[in-house]
RNA sequence: GGGAGCUUAGCUCAGCUGGUUCAGAGCACCUGCCUUACAAGCAGGGGGUCACUGGUUCGAACCCAGUAGUUCCCA
């Protein structure tokens, strides 16, 4: 069979993945003799498209659970997608934009209908994206937030809480999506730094010609100022002491008050006192009781009750006023400033804080569980850097506005009457009764989408279970609940880890998960976080194309240390496809072997044992990297296990000669041996490449069907012979010293050679090993120096190669002389480190006893050096 | 403004309990090779004041304090 020279993942991508589907082998269920390791995806936006981020955090998913899977577990990951209530309910809004119908002109019911058929057209892709990635993912248990058995259990959720007393409704100042028409949480607002202007406006002093000057960025709220407000220590106003003034524009009169809350070095130290439009504002006025004017339409307009510009746009309003109050002489200066101006994230609309009716869970009670959780290592954070920024966040938690003005979602299930009465339930029948008529509304809001998605790793398992309570929870949840991993980006930490805690302490009165991983954010190289507007972004579909899935995965998680952000750069992906081929090429010598009826040799037997002990100790070092999460480091670990111990140094030491340009036959043993560590090293890249490994894997020889490397048995830890393994080092060595001479020298690597060890032994068991390995010809012993011949050292052993061209005394004695100096210069440190009192008396004893043993070492070698010096 | 983290080779990062001359890895780079598995490769090589300044210690990349730069979180 001809193999190409070149690996091709495309081929074994589309071959692989459909097999392992129809095999099932990404499928779980309840089996109580295994041991289940449960992962639930964070669900994708049902809007999005993949993106580097969710290749990251995908892989990462990936890797753990297939790895889980070959060490015997129950295995199973919970795919789907999230609702996403304001970014899924914005594109509807466009796409039927586009078409010219405003969503105004719909009823709710119509828009749901519009919002649900474009949810059917599109909402599945980027599953279909996470499968060509190789994502195992038990597709069958595919959930999203909004199916009804999910959006019940929300509904449950509220009503319970509800009834808890955790749940109220009251005005507070939001953040306001004037676009969105919508509140937002803080999270939801991003601050960007912008240039502003800094207006000085007078306001006159009732009674008198005089002025106060209040400096704001916001001159369009002006007219639903309610008060000024100084720092009652600012001496400049201490005269002005129950004054009041007059608001600009609209003429009000308004008190002047005294705060601590005001920075006498900002501005002029004066404060115009808007409360409908700032949150320390509002505060301001409840402390004073003043009056508040709400100046702004939900759209970003001026209001009938500002009594003027009415109507017009908020950011149009802000250059006209100043323009008007400068032609009154009112501005009395006017300067440029740097300040954070929030954002919505969905809409990039400028933010509006603004009074309104808000539902809110209160979460101190709620939240202490959730705190403890961490604190107490139950759920573990990692990297645990984090445990102090979700610590700080949970002790300063503030109560939660889970009301969204929206459609797409699930409609809090409040109901009111015409005498402002409210009940909480979930029917309208329920509700008639309660509040005695048949006039009941239900309230227009939906919730948050994190008020459904805190719930994903119960519901995705038992939506029932908020009703039915724990102790009657399924089997599904009782037996994969609590899962064990969640990997997820730091940026939703508090937003969804801490609210999933919550809510599973609150409902089953456990964790929801054993570990959670933070990832980082994927940047481009410039240290840049990816994304559309900037176009940084490669697609990751393409990447794929263009390097093959294993090779872009590699490429992802070569990157990517725990809980830091990421530098992504397309040369990783190319270091992973050519890791890819490597392990092909590999493969393709080893199927080129034809074995033979000839003799195991001594070279081929010492390559055995030796590699047989490294996969062991290489094994239990990338074990030890998963249980610590160090992803990087378990990759980077099988990298090289596969490509300098197993390809570099195995493969060339137990592969056949040629011989008249032929290849020799291999015996049956050495190829056997071979197979095995084959098969081994597969196992081990599995979760890394696993396209490539499952198409070796069948190509080795003829399977039975259910003969995968995606369930095969990860691979045991045996035993290793330490000195095998430091023996092996000095072969290398020896080896490393001989091709370094043959590089000087230029010489063939075709040309045999001669090695000449200076020592009282007559042969070693590697000598055939180094042998094959330098391609020599022969190695001897002798007690004698050698003339003429090039030398070097390995520990305190003289090594010579003769060689027909002359050895440059001068280059020699160079050498000789810098390694000389070397020893001396470490023999010395070793040195007064051992003459040094205290260290013999502090430090530990085995530490004091390798220190004499160096120094010995270091002076047997330094002999040698000089007596080789001496004889040229 | 408050808090947390980071700073080690050109780049991305390891460095765990302070103890081999401990300064590492991968990539990139330089030199020589198309040596019948692999040029997506092989062999060899160069490269760092561990941000800075002090301190603790017999001994500091590692512990402490301060400074600078940087990132993130909160306000």
């Amino acid at each position: 069979m001809e193999i190409a020279k070149t690996y091709s993942p495309n081929d074994a991508e589309q071959k692989w993945y459909p097999y392992w589907l129809e095999k099932k082998f990404f499928k779980s269920v309840v089996d109580k003799s295994k041991k289940p390791y449960t992962i639930v995806i964070p669900p994708p936006n049902v809007t999005g498209v993949l993106h580097m981020g969710h290749m990251l955090n995908n892989t990462i998913q990936d890797v753990l659970i297939r790895r889980a899977r070959m060490l015997g577990y129950n295995a199973c990951w919970v795919p789907g997608t999230d609702h996403a209530s304001i970014a899924t309910e914005a594109k509807v809004v466009k796409l039927l934009a586009d078409k010219g119908v405003k969503k105004s002109d719909l009823s709710r019911e119509d828009f749901l209908k519009h919002a649900w058929e474009w949810k059917e057209k599109y909402g599945g892709i980027i599953l279909e994206q996470l499968k060509k990635l190789g994502a195992s993912c038990d597709w069958d248990r595919t959930r999203f937030t909004m199916e009804d058995d999910l959006s019940e259990a929300v509904i449950d959720v509220f009503i319970d809480l509800y009834n808890k007393g955790h749940i109220y409704r009251g005005v507070r100042m939001v953040n306001w999506d004037p676009q969105g028409l919508t509140a937002v949480s803080d999270e939801e607002v991003i601050y960007k730094e912008s240039s502003s202007k800094l207006v000085y406006v007078k306001y006159k002093i009732e009674g008198t010609n005089d002025f106060v000057t209040i400096a704001t960025t916001r001159p369009e709220t002006i007219m639903g100022d309610t008060a000024v407000c100084v720092n009652p220590t600012d001496e400049r106003y201490a005269h002005l002491k129950g004054k009041n003034v007059i608001v600009p524009v609209v003429n009000r009169v308004v008190p002047l008050i005294f705060d601590e809350y005001v920075d006498a070095t900002f501005g002029t130290g004066a404060l115009k006192v808007t409360p409908a439009h700032d949150i320390n504002d509002f505060n301001l006025g409840q402390k004073y009781k003043l009056q508040t004017i709400d100046a702004l339409t939900p759209d970003g307009k001026i209001s009938e009750a500002a009594g003027a510009y009415v109507g017009m746009d908020r950011f149009a309003c802000r250059k006209q006023i100043v323009k008007d109050l400068q032609e009154m002489g009112l501005v009395e200066k006017v300067e440029d400033i740097k300040n954070k101006v929030g954002y919505s994230e969905r809409t990039d609309a400028v933010i509006e804080p603004k009074l309104s009716m808000q539902w809110f869970l209160k979460m101190d009670k709620v939240s202490k569980p959730a705190l403890d959780a961490v604190l107490n290592n139950d759920v573990k954070l990692i990297p645990d850097k984090f445990i102090n920024t979700y610590k700080h966040w949970m002790e300063n938690v503030h109560d939660w506005c889970i009301s969204r003005q929206l459609w797409w979602g699930q409609r809090i299930p409040a109901w009111y009457d015409n005498k402002g009465n409210t009940v909480v339930c979930k029917t309208k029948e329920e509700a008639a009764k309660l509040l005695n008529t048949t006039e009941v509304k239900q309230d227009e809001d939906v919730l948050d989408t994190w008020f459904s998605s805190w719930l994903w790793p119960l519901t995705v398992f038992d939506p029932n279970v908020i009703r039915n309570g724990w102790e009657k929870a399924n089997e599904d949840l009782k037996y994969y609940y609590p899962t064990s991993d969640l990997v997820t980006a730091p940026e939703i930490l508090f937003f969804w880890v801490a609210r999933m805690i919550i809510a599973g302490k609150e409902y089953t009165g456990q964790k929801p998960f054993t570990n959670v991983y933070l990832t980082g954010i994927v940047r481009d190289k410039l240290g840049r976080k990816m994304s559309k507007s900037l176009g940084n972004s490669p697609d990751p579909l393409d990447l794929i194309t263009k390097y093959g899935a294993d090779g872009v995965r590699v490429g992802m998680l070569l990157c990517s240390p725990a809980g830091n952000d990421l530098m992504f750069d397309e040369s990783y992906c190319e270091q992973g496809r050519n890791f890819a081929n490597k392990v092909w090429n590999a493969f393709r010598l080893i199927k080129g072997f034809e074995v033979g009826n000839v003799e195991q040799s001594e070279a081929q037997k010492t390559a055995i044992t030796w590699f047989d002990n490294k996969l062991s100790e290489q094994l239990e070092i990338i074990n030890d990297h998963y249980t610590k999460y160090r992803m990087s480091d378990a990759l980077m670990a099988t990298y090289k296990l596969v490509w300098d111990d197993f390809c570099a140094w195995y493969l060339e030491a137990i592969k056949p000669d040629f011989v008249d340009g032929k290849a020799q036959p291999i015996d049956k043993a050495t190829y056997d041996a071979t197979i095995s560590y084959l098969e081994s090293l597969l196992k081990i890249m599995h979760p890394w490449m696993p396209f490539i490994t499952e198409e070796i894997w069948h190509l080795i020889k003829e399977r039975s069907e259910m003969d995968c490397v995606i369930v095969a048995k990860w691979p045991e830890v045996k035993s290793t012979d330490a000195r095998q393994l430091m023996e092996f080092e000095v072969v290398k060595e020896i080896v490393a010293m001989i091709r370094n001479i043959r590089a000087q020298k230029q010489l063939s690597p075709k040309e045999k050679l001669k090695l000449i060890e200076k020592s009282d032994a007559t042969h070693s068991y590697f000598d055939k090993l180094v042998m094959k390995l330098a391609n020599l010809n022969e190695v001897e012993y002798t007690k004698n120096k050698v003339e003429g011949a090039f030398s070097f050292m390995i520990q305190s052993t003289e090594f010579f190669v003769p060689l027909s061209s002359n050895v440059n005394k001068d280059e020699e004695k160079a050498r000789l002389q810098k390694e000389l100096e070397y020893n001396q210069g470490f023999l010395k440190s070793v040195q007064i480190k051992l003459s040094n009192e205290k260290f013999v008396a502090n430090a530990k004893p085995e530490l004091v006893e390798l220190e004499k043993k160096k120094q010995a070492d270091a002076e047997a070698k330094i002999k040698a050096l000089e007596a080789q010096l001496s004889a040229l």
